[in-house]
DNA sequence: CCGCTCATGTAACTGGTTACATGATTTA
DNA sequence: TAAATCATGTAACCAGTTACATGAGCGG
């Protein structure tokens, strides 16, 4: 059986993480977070749900209520060793290698734009990124009052990450200028 | 037509800053790039710049060399038209917000791990960048030598955000001895 | 009783990857 | 002359999205 993907791991911390809980409920955490590169489709979730299910990693208990299915998972012992796997090292390079930056390719081709026009795009992407930031703050903080300590420290990363590339923005203001 | 995808203007991108070149060239391009998002598949590739020639945005000129073909491909008035509306405000909002961080997917669910072992995930985290950040380093020295201030810059944003992450983890280290 | 949310699922689509086929040209 | 690289392409696959169908239960 092939090894678990970044997404199946992520799915299973979320039902760890929760107890027993709906895939809805993954769903719904998945579509709400800000931070989500995945969007959290119902057709993503419900297949990968009954994978896990079927492989063991989960356990699942159709709800006693009413006629209709009513499905909740449990990690197992073993979903559980795998999430613990995921989560020690060695840490895979391409987990802390550089990914898409929709800023950055755009910057690659900054020398089409005239001068003037290149600042521009410098100062609409600051304020698109303080934007961000107050978005991602609320979100950080709203997990702090729930008080999930590594929620907090993994939304304070985002955090730290938007104000570098606020802080790159403005350092290619100043270069721009000189070029 | 439906508006160009990110991957489309990049590519686009690169046609322009190179002149006239083929296909193959842009795909070893993005295949050698460590902060491709993108694999750079020829199966990718390929289909992209027919698909951006039948739209007008390219033109293809058939090389005269030889009985084998072998196109090579040149940004056209309507190409530069539309990398340059890529490259104007206003900024998409997807384009600042954060992306998808493995280290951070990580993060969330470091309260599964026993104390120790998540101090040992930090500090393989931090390792694993420290070795992102000289690869991205001599990448961006590359660009410097090359005489490219724009793919220089955009590299540097690179750098911003490996020194940030590495900051994070620091501050993380911290924070875990007194949770 | 109307509309909203909870809840489960599927079918069609999309866009990129993997793996392969093919052949010319260059280099050891 | 063999191997590597340049060069172009395609077919099968895969994973996630979009859009839809279905129905229960609840609040206004």
């Amino acid at each position: 059986m092939p090894a678990l993907t970044d997404l199946e791991l992520t799915v299973l911390g979320n039902v760890w993480k929760k107890g027993a809980c709906t895939a809805y409920s993954v769903m719904r955490e998945f579509a709400a977070s800000t931070s989500s590169y995945y969007r959290g489709s119902a057709g993503a979730i419900y297949p990968l749900l009954h994978r896990l299910d079927r492989r063991g990693y989960v356990s699942s208990q159709a709800g006693a209520q009413g006629r209709r299915p009513r499905r909740t998972y449990t990690i197992t012992r073993q979903g559980l060793q795998a999430l613990r796997r995921w989560l020690s090292p060695p840490v895979p390079a391409a987990a802390a290698g550089i990914t898409l930056d929709l800023l950055r390719t755009r910057t690659y081709f900054l020398a089409a734009l005239p001068p003037a026009a290149r600042a521009r795009f410098v100062r609409a992407a600051e304020k698109q990124l303080r934007e961000q930031l107050k978005i991602n703050t609320a979100e950080r903080d709203r997990y702090r009052r729930k008080g999930d300590p590594f929620s907090t420290l993994a939304m304070e990363g985002a955090l730290h990450i938007l104000r570098a590339r606020l802080a790159w923005m403005r350092e290619m203001r100043r270069r721009l200028r000189n070029l």
